[in-house]
DNA sequence: TCTGGGGTCCTAGGACCC
DNA sequence: TCTGGGGTCCTAGGACCC
């Protein structure tokens, strides 16, 4: 880098002294560490230092249910995140259960405090975890309830502390950090924030690029912080294993190996045409990005694309369970999507049969609605292909959604509507009007004979006087929807 | 061993249209 | 009737992530 008299604390003037724009980004992965065994610690301080095992659909004293997340002295005993707590608890006793003066029982120092997830608990810290990233970036990506990326580009730089900021920064340095950085500085400071404001402590990553970031978090965990400076990317990637990279995951970690690819710099340095046979276009994005080459902008998390329930149940075949089941899903499905303000155009199914065979179902509608008669509908006559099937798992998913109606509907004063109860009967029977309308001009009209026909003496009567605001306004967009295209 | 639940993105094949 | 190609939408499945 020539000239130019880059002041601490601002983005360097000229960046892309590799050829590389947007080199000199400074992007900071922020992981929690085991963020819901830290949740339950900082609200029950004795369970500090002790193995904690949070299981998801566990009830204290059973087995059933799987390891949410498991505190790292928890996974010393080789308990580990998705293990069913069946599992965990052969590995790690429950500290219950221990009782020094009975030979037979556990030793009480080979024990682990088991408590079931409180997502309601978790979402409060993360809030306030987030309140902290919102004040150190202007540019969030928030990826999960515990883990975010931050551009922190224009609050820092990869100048070395305290040298002359003419100096350039440590670019093709030997390995990560020999010489401090601000941007180290500044993600330590982040760092800090957290466990002091939070009560939580994080690792984090920090690195000129998303992914490369994104390793660096998880490179020194729990309570990391590690740092990858320009122009030492690929080399500190390199030698790390292909699972290493974000992306690859068991499947395509074989595939590699079979192609004698095991590490981050053979992804790197492999012939990317070779690997685009093998594994599609992912092939060679992976392989840019082990080489640190990742040139996407840390952007906010959008709106979600789908929501979904599922539930697993004892393995059975009997119709009566299965429909209640996904009876119960869909009406939950239906309700979440109407709390976010969301319609749907897509509804689907998800059958799973032992060992692990997943089915999936879905029919689209002619245009989005909010009904949760018709979710609960389609869902059964989806699940009908199935009636026969022994399944373990069974799931309920709206997608395609459009939030955008009601989102006008929502200004509209939705609050000011009356009676809760009252509103939804009266609108669920209203929409399904709507939506029944359009399955039918799907099927090309009434009187094709189809299933889906059953309605066919025209709209019911919605004229019952006062109408919310909210509802008609959601209705007319409906209707908008579904008189857009010819399905006549 | 009978792997929980919530998501995202990609791919492949078929229908349909121009 | 066959030929050719391009584009979009839909569904199903798979891989992956947290």
């Amino acid at each position: 880098m020539t000239g130019g008299t880059p002041v601490a604390g601002e983005t360097l003037p000229g960046a892309g002294d590799d050829g590389d724009d947007g080199a000199d980004r400074v992007v900071c992965h922020v992981d929690m560490d085991c963020f819901y065994a830290s949740c339950e610690r900082l609200r029950r301080p004795e369970l500090a230092g002790e193995p904690v095992v949070v299981g998801m659909g566990y009830e204290p004293g059973e087995s059933i249910g799987a390891v949410a997340t498991a505190s790292y002295e928890a996974r010393a005993f080789g308990v580990d995140s998705a293990m069913p707590i069946s599992e965990a608890l052969e590995l790690l006793p429950r500290r219950a259960d221990a009782d020094p003066d009975n030979p037979d029982a556990p030793d009480p120092a080979e024990t682990g405090r088991y408590v079931p997830v409180d997502l309601d608990f978790y979402e409060e810290v993360a809030s306030e975890v987030k309140a902290v990233l919102r004040d150190c970036a202007d540019t969030r990506r928030e990826v999960s309830i515990d883990e975010a990326y931050l551009d922190v580009t224009d609050r820092t730089s990869w100048a070395v502390a305290g040298d002359d900021p003419d100096d350039p920064p440590p670019s093709g340095a030997a390995g990560p950090s020999e010489a401090r950085t601000l941007a180290e500085g500044y993600a330590r400071h982040v760092k800090d924030r957290i466990e002091r404001e939070a009560g939580v402590p994080a690792s984090v990553g920090v690195a000129p690029n998303m992914s490369a970031a994104k390793v660096a978090s998880d490179a020194d965990k729990p309570d990391g912080l590690v740092v990858v400076p320009p122009g030492s990317v690929a080399e500190f990637l390199a030698p790390l294993p292909t699972a290493d990279v974000h992306g690859v995951g068991p499947v395509t970690e074989e595939t590699l190996a079979d192609l004698g690819i095991e590490t981050a710099g053979d992804l790197a340095a492999a012939d990317r045409d070779r690997l685009a046979e093998a594994l599609g276009e992912r092939g060679p994005e992976l392989s840019r990005r082990a080489a640190g080459d990742d040139d996407r902008e840390v952007t906010p998390t959008g709106l979600p694309k789908s929501l979904s329930r599922e539930s697993a149940l004892p393995t059975t075949a009997d119709e009566a369970t299965k429909r209640e089941t996904v009876t119960a899903l869909a009406a939950d499905v239906a309700r979440r999507a109407r709390e976010r303000g969301c319609l749907y155009r897509t509804i689907g199914i998800k059958a799973v049969e032992p060992p692990f065979d997943v089915n999936t179902r879905a029919r689209s509608l002619p245009g989005p609605v909010d009904d949760p008669d018709l979710v609960e509908e389609v869902a059964l006559d989806l699940l009908g292909e199935f009636d026969e099937t022994r399944v373990r798992k069974l799931g309920v998913r709206v997608s395609k959604l459009d939030f955008a109606e009601t989102d006008q509907a929502t200004l509209g004063g939705f609050e000011a509507a009356g009676d809760d109860g009252d509103r939804e009967r009266r609108s669920g029977r209203e929409r399904r009007g709507d939506s029944e309308r359009q399955r039918s001009g799907e099927r090309g009209g009434a009187g094709d004979g189809g299933k889906l026909t059953d309605w066919v003496d025209g709209p019911p009567d919605r004229g019952d006087g006062e109408e919310p605001a909210a509802e008609r306004e959601r209705r007319d967009a409906d209707e908008g929807q579904a008189s857009l295209g010819d399905w006549g």
